[in-house]
RNA sequence: GCCGAAGUGGUGGAAUGGCAGACACGCCGGUCUCAAAAACCGGUGUCUUUACGGACAUGUGGGUUCGACUCCCACCUUCGGCACCA
């Protein structure tokens, strides 16, 4: 009997789906298993990153499963989105025929993988019974004062025509294509995201089960700095002008200010002031730059004095103001106090402009002196021309200052974050629409909630260009105002597709719930995820997101954690020749074609065997070759026992033992961290074993029972072959309610060893003794050793170091 | 610059401080065959030795230890995140 995989796939897939085995019920009594896989967008085809990631996933869920647990392992779509739109355009098509095609494409795609989804739970968030609830979501915001509108200068990408979130602009490009990201002067919707730094940051600590690189990252962009606000006050009119600083135990040390040419004192100072042209000339100039021209490297620092002067609050000395290209408006407070001596960018600026400077850090070690420093000391020291304070270190004198100025009123402690509100307003069709009329005389108004959905208009135009396609359909816009019954327009923009997938894990609980957006009692079950696994570019976007979604529907009261997902496995990426697949280098390698040719089965060990989850996996199909030959060898193996009916116990205690070390290995990689490539490396030893036993007596009843542990242990990863193996060895249910096999620590120990003998730390020889015997032995038989005799000679034994069970090193 | 991850045979990759290179790919040899493929069995880090063996080997240099891929210190390289961040 050929191993026929395209028959053997077709059959337990429809097995599966036929008798629901993989269906997830709400079960308070049974211990449950949340395990999630980011789901994707529906672009049509699965690439092999999807693969990966959905493979591991299933491996996870089917081995939950086998151990007893109750799984929740569902799947669906992220359906919103740009790209549906691109295609509208292109094909003069709807965005949901376009979409609902994908997604019938994909799913296919996935089912031929055999992944062990609860198809009765998938969602598409482009459904209005799932859409609906966003904006549920958002009103809340909104009541909350959490959701606002606000006029400034935001991320636009004229390519996309469309507004960006901070987390969307990767190094000042877009992040869906690339396009440098220009400002604009625009009134959008906001979350306010910054109401949870401290908690997004400190929370963090909750999460040891993520990679650490995800936590740095998400660190890193939250981004909290300690410092102090200083009130310099302009002379001659005593106007205030704050800066933002890190370094206040530098203060005594400030010869200059500088202001970004956005900052709104600059027009005020500069009035009248001969220097008034040039600078107006600066920052028109400055003003055409995008920000990556901007802040790259090689571009000098500009800038020009103001003809104005400033009063430092700690020594009343006057000191000029600048206006800098190097100073940004979107941080601190757009101005700076300069410390050339401190301060390595100060310093060039400086010098480059002729300023004053002055120490006030006096470097321990080797005594600094102004007029042979070449670049600034940003090191700790001792606090000299600072007042008071002098003398003392400038670690002290950056508690005692702060306080000193508090006191006197001159600045305040402050803490800066990075991270900003988070801009939600898309220009597109293709998402949830923003569920809030503008009526000329009640103003901005939200929807009621029992009005829910504002659902999307079926006809609209897509023309691409011109602004939200939402603006132009008429029958959408005009609307009767709920309070007054005037008339009021509703708001045209939709929602930031991210919004989407910042709370779907909620909904997979109860996918189907009417009265709110989840089920309390089944999300208090099944939440939080127990495992989630997707790409390391999610790592803050996605994440971060879901994290202050979670965190703001507990503050509803309508959860009881703080952090939705539990364990974070980062997959890492596909790669051919040590490139990354993509159309534009022709080397996709599509995943279709791959199981037409060997079977979803072998495709899955490969990916899995070829690497561990989170590196990085180099295709070969050599690799699949070698997976291929593994299983048809099981399969062959399977097929001759089954063919041997009477079974006898022969005796075969290494075989047995052999079982029992792989058991246990087994689990402990699976235990441990998912170590899927070494627990299929031991399942190799195991099969090889049975085949050299098979060689000396087929109707081993041990050899059985060690092809029948393999195939359990093997079902996880090859759940196709694995259920017809078992079928074939005449079991009647599915492998996956057989249960995890248990390994008995006695049969695994090894009777005897091979004991290494070390003659001052170098291997010499080595015997085999017993398990279990005294030193007082050991020593014995270690020395009775030819070749170890050999070594020592007459030299005296200056120590005899015995570890257990492994070896054994003589020092002479 | 700050933060994070990684560096092991021809290749993918294994190794709670205790035999470095498990398992697999590739290659070489054998069995079977008229022959080939498949399958099965065996060999395979480098140098050296007829051989037994020996020496050298986990990015580099130090250290701790009887013993280091593993722990500590310094550095190099690659990848990723943040950054004119005050």
């Amino acid at each position: 009997m050929k191993y026929n995989f395209k028959k053997i796939e077709k059959k337990w897939q429809d097995f599966w789906q036929k008798y629901k085995v993989f269906q997830a019920d709400f079960n308070p009594s049974r211990k449950k298993y949340y395990c999630l896989e980011m789901f994707p967008y529906p672009s049509g085809r699965i690439h092999m990153g999807h693969v990966r990631n959905y493979t591991i996933g299933d491996v996870i869920a089917r081995y939950k499963c086998m151990c007893g647990f109750n799984v929740l392992h569902p799947m669906g779509f992220d359906a919103f989105g740009q790209p549906a739109e691109n295609a509208a355009i292109k094909n003069k098509t709807h965005p949901g025929i376009w979409t609902n095609k994908c997604i019938e494409w994909m799913k296919k795609e996935l089912m031929r993988m055999g992944f062990s989804y609860d198809w009765q739970r998938e969602i598409s968030t482009c459904k209005d019974d799932y859409y609906k609830w966003n904006q549920w979501i958002f009103l809340k915001m909104f009541e909350k004062g959490l959701a606002y509108k606000k006029a400034s200068s935001v991320n636009w990408c004229p390519s996309c025509e469309t507004t960006l979130a901070n987390e969307e602009v990767v190094q000042g490009g877009c992040w869906r294509c690339n396009t440098a990201v220009v400002q604009k002067e625009l009134e959008q919707w906001f979350l306010k995201i910054t109401q949870y730094s401290e908690e997004l940051l400190v929370d963090l600590k909750e999460l040891t089960q993520w990679p650490p690189r995800v936590i740095a990252m998400q660190e890193n962009w939250i981004g909290r700095s300690y410092g102090v606000e200083i009130y310099f006050r302009l002379e001659p009119n005593g106007k205030i002008i704050s800066v933002f600083t890190t370094r206040v135990d530098t203060i005594f040390g400030a010869t200059y200010i500088v202001l970004a040419p956005e900052h709104p004192l600059v027009k005020e100072i500069i009035k009248n002031k001969p220097q008034e042209k040039q600078v107006l000339a600066f920052i028109e100039k400055v003003s055409k730059e995008t920000k990556v021209v901007r802040t790259s490297e090689d571009v000098k620092k500009e800038g020009m004095f103001t003809g104005a002067y400033a009063i430092n609050p700690v020594n009343q000395e006057k000191i000029p103001i600048w206006v800098a290209d190097y100073v940004l408006m979107e941080y601190g407070t757009g101005a700076i106090m300069a410390v050339p001596t401190h301060d390595q960018r100060d310093f060039l600026f400086a010098k480059e402009h002729n300023l004053a400077m002055r120490i006030v850090i006096q470097n321990k070690e080797s005594s600094l002196e102004l007029s042979k420093m070449d670049q600034a000391y940003e090191g700790d020291g001792i606090q000299v021309n600072s007042g008071q304070f002098d003398g003392i270190s400038n670690t002290e004198a950056k508690e005692k200052i702060a306080a000193w100025m508090e006191e006197k009123q001159i600045g305040r402690k402050v803490t800066h974050w990075r991270l900003r509100d988070w801009l939600i307003s898309r220009q597109k069709y293709w998402g949830t629409p923003i569920p809030i009329i503008y009526c000329d005389k009640c103003g901005i108004l939200a929807m009621p909630y029992d009005e829910l959905p504002v659902k999307l208009p079926k006809k609209a135009e897509f023309t691409g260009e011109g602004g939200s396609p939402l603006s132009k359909v008429k029958s959408f816009v005009q609307v009767k105002c709920h309070k007054c019954k005037g008339r009021a327009r509703r708001d045209t923009d939709t929602m930031a597709t991210f919004i989407d997938s910042s709370w779907y894990f909620l909904r997979f609980c109860s996918p189907k719930f009417k009265d709110a957006p989840f089920d309390k009692q089944e999300v208090k079950y099944w939440m939080p995820v127990d495992q989630y696994i997707g790409g390391i570019e999610h790592a803050i976007l996605h994440l971060l997101y879901s994290r202050f979604f979670t965190k703001f529907l507990r503050d509803l009261g309508m959860l009881s954690f703080n952090e939705p997902f539990q364990k974070l496995l980062t997959q890492g990426m596909v790669l051919k020749e040590g490139e990354v697949m993509s159309k534009s280098k022709g080397n996709i390698v599509d995943p279709d074609e791959i199981i037409k040719k060997y079977g979803a089965d072998t495709l899955r060990l490969f990916i899995l065997f070829a690497a561990p989850p989170e590196a990085e996996l180099d295709w070969n199909e050599r690799g699949m070759e070698g997976a291929w030959r593994f299983l048809t060898r099981v399969w062959r193996m399977v097929i001759e026992v089954k063919n041997c009916k009477n079974t006898t116990s022969a005796g075969m205690d290494s075989l047995t033992k052999k079982m029992h070390q792989t058991i246990k290995k087994v689990s402990s990689d699976m235990e441990g961290g998912f170590k899927f490539n070494t627990a299929i490396s031991s399942i190799m030893e195991l099969v090889n074993e049975i085949y050299q036993a098979k060689e000396r007596n087929l109707g081993a009843k041990e050899i059985k029972e060690a092809i029948e542990t393999t195939v359990k242990l093997l079902a996880a990863f090859t759940p196709h072959i694995s259920e017809e193996m078992w079928l074939v060895l005449g079991h009647k249910d599915s492998i996956f309610k057989s249960g995890w096999p248990s390994y008995n620590e006695e049969f695994a120990k090894e009777k005897t060893i091979d004991l290494v003998i070390q003659v001052n730390s170098r291997n010499r020889s080595r015997i085999e003794i017993p398990v279990g015997i005294s030193e007082e032995e050991i020593h014995k038989l270690v020395l009775n050793d030819e070749r170890t005799k050999q070594w020592i000679k007459d030299s005296p034994v200056k120590k005899f170091i015995i570890v257990p069970n492994k070896l054994v090193n003589i020092l002479i």
